[in-house]
Order: C-alpha cells, then sequence, then structure tokens
DNA sequence: CTGACTGCAAAATCTTTGCAAAGAC
DNA sequence: GTCTTTGCAAAGATTTTGCAGTCAG
C-alpha cells in the first residue's frame, strides 16, 4: 500500500502537470478516502468533513468537483449504487470486486484471480479492449441472514 | 423463450393476485421490453412508446411506475449506466453479463459459466446469501475501435 | 359502482454550473 | 499580479409523488 507521504507527492505532481493548484480541500478529500479505507457517498463525505474540520469551509460542490478529478486520474474508483448515487473509494489498491448486503448495505471486498483471467479471455474472443469490469454480488451479508 | 402470449397471461395472473389492474399502459411497456431484445433507458421507452402509438396516452410517470413493477416481480431488470440512469431489459431469459463499450453505448451480453459457478463458492466462503450479481466489463467495443 | 391507474405538474433528489470573492504560485 | 479554485445559490437532470379525472373489473 503506497504511503500517504508518497500519495501526496504524486497528487501534487499530478496538479503541477496539469497546471491545477494545490489546495486545502483538494487534500481533505483525498486524505479523508485514503484514511477510511471504505465507500463513501460525497454526501458523506462532505458531512464528514465538516465535522472533522469545523474551522475549514469546504462546499459540496468542491467535493463534487475533486472526486470527478480524482477518479479521472484513478487516484479513486467508484461504484453506483441502488437507484442511484455512487459510492467512491481510495483505488490505488489492487483491484477487487465487492459484495453488496441490501439489507444493511456493508459492502465486502474480494479478488478472484480465476475470474480475472476469465474475463480477460472473454473480452478477447469479442475483440473487445477492456478498461475496466465491475462485479457486483448482491444479496444478504452472514450478519443479516442471522437478524 | 416464453411467448408472449404466456407472459401476457402470467402477468394479468400476477396483476390479479395483488389486485392491480391490467391497463394499456402496462402492457405496452411489458410488450415494448419483450419484441425489444436490447437496453432502454425510461426517456427511451417513453419517447419510442408515444413514437409508435399516436393515439395512445402515456406518461413518463407511468413508464417509470410499470418498470418499478416490472422490475420487483422481476419480468424486467435494470442495470446501471454511466454516471447515472438505468436501462432495463427483458428479464425472463438466461442470466447474462455485460460488455459495455463506453464510445457508442452499445451492450453486448455473454454468458460463463465458469464465472457462474466461481461466484457460488465466493459467496459461500464469505457466507453471503446471493440474490443477484452483475458483472460489467467496460471498454471500447470491436467496431469503436476501428473508428 | 368502487377503488386502482393515469397524466400532469409540482416536488424531491442528486449533480453540475455561473459567478464573485479568495487563494495558490 | 494572474489565473485557478472555492462556496454559494441557482440551474439541470432524472425520478417520484400528489391529485383530480378516468378506467378496469
Amino acid at each position: 500500500m503506497i504511503s500517504y507521504e508518497k500519495l501526496l507527492d504524486d497528487f501534487k505532481a499530478l496538479l503541477k502537470e496539469n497546471d491545477l493548484k494545490f489546495t486545502k480541500q483538494r487534500e481533505l478529500v483525498l486524505k479523508f478516502l485514503y484514511e477510511n479505507n471504505e465507500h463513501f457517498t460525497p454526501e458523506e463525505i462532505y458531512m464528514q468533513l465538516k465535522q472533522q474540520h469545523p474551522n475549514m469551509t469546504i462546499g459540496i460542490a468542491t467535493v463534487y468537483r475533486t472526486l470527478t478529478l480524482l477518479e479521472g486520474s484513478e487516484i479513486v474508483s467508484s461504484i453506483s449504487f441502488g437507484a442511484q448515487g455512487k459510492k467512491y473509494e481510495f483505488g490505488l489498491k489492487k483491484h477487487h470486486d465487492h459484495l453488496i448486503c441490501v439489507k444493511c448495505g456493508s459492502i465486502v471486498e474480494f479478488y478472484d484471480s480465476l475470474i480475472e483471467e476469465r474475463q480477460k479471455i472473454i473480452v478477447d474472443t469479442f475483440g473487445f479492449q477492456m478498461t475496466d469490469h465491475v462485479m457486483k454480488i448482491v444479496g444478504i451479508c452472514k450478519d443479516c441472514q442471522i437478524k
């Protein structure tokens, strides 16, 4: 896993390359996702940042803009969730898929090399050039089955 | 593949069971998805139905309500698409996964029994009770690569 | 007839955008 | 200083809801 210092350097370099500026708000969003290894909606990120940094001002629009920026650079990735809305997570980690519980909304990550291999074979069959893939298994998690 | 007559009977029975009424609008949506074996947004369905049946009145709200009803009965299924929005397709066919082209938006279906098997093994490992799963491979289709 | 269904328009979500002030470099 | 970024509020886009009239059974 990349260290936060390295991540921050990379992010600053990326910004510089594109003539973008390094701002406190951008750092806050990046740091939040780095430190909280979970999936959040833009709204959740916004609320938590406001709470954690009462003396800072940050707007929901900036959270959206920053997430779009980070996703474009593949530093964060998103997963669509339910009827509408997306959840974001820190993206510079090993590729993984998701188990999503419809009762409690919890998300568990998993990785299966057999499935990954198989996907490559499939796209080749179709002459398709894969840029990304998403596998979501939806159901009821262990805990919610007991309840 | 189920015949349209059987489908219609099943649908009517389903409605009756739930004290719902069989209406022309509900039939139109069902028929449209049955006859057009593709993926549509609610808006697309609405526009096409209006065009195909100029003498009928149908509202976008009814399309949404009907899709929700049909999805709840698993007669149609949906796939979330891009930033927001869902596409719907007729659902009473063999399970399959999707290849989605980011350039032209085309969707190709595929089925791979090895992946299906593997998913079952994974959920068992986690004690998860699977109700559904979605696998989307995103990329650039053959045609768009040439262009 | 009765209660569900429909279309319409208004409301509710969620996300993006315009703009003037503030901040990075 | 210049040019980007920000927060705010307004605008957009998509989906849902309230309601009075309409229609199925």
